[in-house]
RNA sequence: GCCCGGGUGGUGUAGUGGCCCAUCAUACGACCCUGUCACGGUCGUGACGCGGGUUCAAAUCCCGCCUCGGGCGCCA
């Protein structure tokens, strides 16, 4: 394996040995063509019958698609071959021979649907335009890595088995944890407060989060991949900063290193980096701009959550990303501070794609007989809390924070249809295999 | 959790009571073809999710189940 050569880095004039998955075979008569698929490519294999050994024809012409194999020969120029080169094989190993009934057609030439897909993920990416995604899915991760870090944040990873939830009204897995009651959890919320809370002062995690809500959507997943920031000395206002810094990083890195995949994805023309400044409205201009669309049939009041329809009014209307502030407390969660002058107020705040939610966070509540006073609002038992809220006791600054949602950022950006496009082996109500 | 819509060869589809022992494409098998690049051509194999009911007659209508997708709620 060590002498093989990429298709891509085929030279002609050399004997090199190609390996990869048998895309295609055109057999003419007396030429007959194999396409050789690898990751970096694709190239062409001719096979002339009557100059050739008859063993190796049958061998090269018998594999089924999808096959993998080796074939070792001379690279040659040929401005008839689809990428100007071809290999004239010397011999040709069959290294995997794949059933000749594929379960979806890797070529394309056939749709499948996403169930098909799903249940067939490894032949799915074999296309190239699935394979931008992850492709694509990996930079932004590394991108969003490198913004937290240059923000002196440090990356933690926090206990995905948890004795309690984070907002205790919200469905979670239960599991059994050496015969005791767990949950898997649904935020790394409280652990990310926590550590905050301690001289690292700013933290980000990268990682599964679990909700149990039978919502069947094609942006929900059971399972999804959450981006948490938390910055002690941080409020609400630099939060956001920080959610749009984050954001942005993200399509800047897919616009500079993933063009190749971005055209592919036929995305080229249309991509586009979202300017800095994302407007910031507060909650009540939010409503006031949806009812003035018109679009709804009842006219929001103050207090109301936003229905998913209002939002996608305010999304066409304002037209890119942008902030909710200021929500109403009753609406967020009881770890969320209120304003000062006014406790119905919450420096609560939403990151909006206008296709849907990205983000949520705010500043928090720092304050320990404050806090604990908003799980008893909230019909939690603080006692339950106390490994979290006794931290509150020795020293806990104001700091603020936020979550976005990691497959919600790779589907805006990439105009996904379904959410389960951006994992490659999504959770959700009815999935659990593969 | 509530509501709506689907399930037809390996894959993707057409077919809304008799014209259907079911359409088309692709895949698969056989044969022909020396420059294909979604190669082409001829022939062939292959399917109505499961169970019950209505009817002279069911892929088609009804009921239950299984399964997939979507809308809302909720959220990332």
């Amino acid at each position: 394996m060590q002498d093989r050569t990429y298709t891509a880095d085929a030279e002609p004039g050399e004997s090199a040995t190609v390996a990869g998955w048998v895309h295609e075979i055109r057999d003419l008569g007396g030429i007959a063509f194999i396409i050789l698929r690898d990751v970096s490519g694709k190239i062409q294999i001719k096979f002339e019958k009557d100059e050739m050994d008859d063993d190796l024809v049958e061998t090269g012409l018998g594999v089924s698609r999808e096959s993998v194999i080796s074939v070792t020969g001379d690279v040659e120029e040929e401005p008839r071959a689809p990428t100007g080169v071809e290999v004239t094989p010397e011999s040709v190993e069959v290294i995997s021979d794949a059933d000749p009934e594929l379960p979806l057609d890797p070529s394309g030439k056939v749709d499948a649907e996403l169930s098909t897909r799903l249940d067939n993920r490894t032949l799915d990416l074999r296309k190239p335009e699935v394979q931008a995604v992850f492709t694509i899915r990996s930079e932004i991760l590394r991108a969003v890595r490198e913004r937290f870090r240059d923000l002196r944040a440090t990356e933690i990873t926090t206990p995905k088995i948890v004795a309690t939830g984070t907002e205790g009204g919200t469905e979670l897995f239960p599991i059994t944890y050496f015969g005791e009651e767990a949950f898997m959890n649904q935020s790394p919320q409280l652990f990310k407060q926590l550590i905050a809370g301690s001289n690292v002062e700013r933290v980000f995690e990268i990682g599964p989060i679990f909700r149990a809500e039978e919502h069947n959507t094609p942006r929900h997943l059971n399972e999804a991949t959450s981006i948490d920031f938390e910055g002690a000395f941080c409020d609400q206002s630099d939060a956001m900063d920080v959610a749009e810094e984050v954001v942005v990083a993200a399509y800047e890195a897919a616009a500079e290193n993933c063009a190749d995949e971005l055209e592919t994805l036929g995305l080229a023309e249309e991509f586009e980096v979202p300017n800095d400044g994302f407007p910031r409205l507060s909650y009540e201009e939010a409503i006031e701009r949806i009812n003035a669309t018109g679009e709804l049939d009842e006219q929001l009041v103050w207090g109301d959550d936003l229905p998913t329809e209002g939002e996608k009014a305010l999304g066409d209307d304002v037209g890119g990303h942008y902030f909710i502030t200021d929500w109403p407390s009753e609406i967020k969660p009881f770890y969320i501070m209120d304003h000062d002058e006014d406790e119905q107020l919450s420096t609560g705040f939403d990151l909006m794609h206008p296709r849907m939610e990205l983000v949520s966070g705010g500043q928090r509540e720092h304050r320990h007989d404050e806090l604990v006073a908003g799980f008893e609002q909230q019909g939690l038992d603080p006692d339950q809390f106390e490994y979290y809220t006794k931290m509150f006791k020795y020293g806990m600054p104001p700091h603020a924070g936020f979550g976005l949602g990691g497959e919600r950022l790779i589907m805006t950006l990439l105009g996904l249809d379904n959410i389960r496009e951006a994992v490659l082996f999504p959770r959700d109500r009815q999935r659990l295999s593969p």
